[in-house]
DNA sequence: GATGGTCCTTCCAGTATTGGGAAGGTCAAG
DNA sequence: CTTGACCTTCCCAATACTGGAAGGACCATC
């Protein structure tokens, strides 16, 4: 199959699929005699497993790290949830910061009137001299 | 005073401090006979309410917007307030599919023994065929 | 005045992950 | 044979910087 049926069968973008394949994330795909990328089943596979992990929010090293590690029939799961529980870790981080910008946030628009005078307490927070 | 007494005093990086000048952001500083950027207290203030709107999680392109309503004592404080809101709303989108993500990471890695076996769940789900 | 060290300058390139579009080749149908 | 859909490569845009190289400026010291 070409590239745009590879696309729409696994849900990556062709284009996204050219990418994964020139940083090497994903191995050359043979060409037809036109030059045309052509793919199989497993390529199927492996382009589904990529969605998927990238939807997980797993970054494209981690995902070539989740490739090797399910192609490597001898790994322990623990390579695995390693992988897994760092990035557990990564958006728990992530989480923190938000939560605590958010609720800056929200403490300084209850306090803003929102309306026609130009008063502000979110500008004036922005704009405070020292700490 | 130079661009690296700036950068401490402020909190951003010189490299910072010129790259939001060549995006805009910043107004050219002037310069001193040997061609450095010279800065004042003014200048300072800027870049304090630059670096806490960063640190907020406003894009750069929101601090745009915020030090232009910063500078113009007509504005109403709904338009800043509106600004505000959008970011929270930004935050909350993001957090909810962290969240999600998180929890499915969490889902799979408690069935993960995360022993020396290679059976494991998180490759599985990843792997699966199907929905 | 020469030297050294620290600061500054510009420019280029890279990070991560695509999306958009141009210019042109391939293929299947009518 | 033409049309249209699909494919190819290549370059640029976006976000928000960060690093480094090559070279100029400035200040203190020998």
């Amino acid at each position: 199959m070409n590239i745009g049926q590879a696309a729409n069968a696994s849900g990556v973008p062709a284009k996204t699929i050219r990418y994964y394949e020139s940083i090497g994330l994903l191995r050359p795909a043979p060409r037809s005699g036109g030059g045309y990328r052509v793919y199989d089943e497993t390529d199927l596979s492996v382009l589904r497993f990529i969605q998927r992990a990238r939807s997980m929010g797993f970054a494209v090293k981690d995902v070539s790290n989740l490739l090797k590690l399910w192609s490597d029939r001898e790994r322990s799961s623990a390579d695995v949830k390693a992988v897994a529980m760092r990035h557990i870790e990564e958006i728990d981080r992530k989480m923190a910061e938000m939560k605590s910008i958010r609720s800056t946030l929200v403490h300084l628009t209850h306090r803003c009137h929102g309306d026609d005078r130009p008063d502000c307490p979110i500008i004036d927070d922005l704009a405070r001299n020292g700490s």
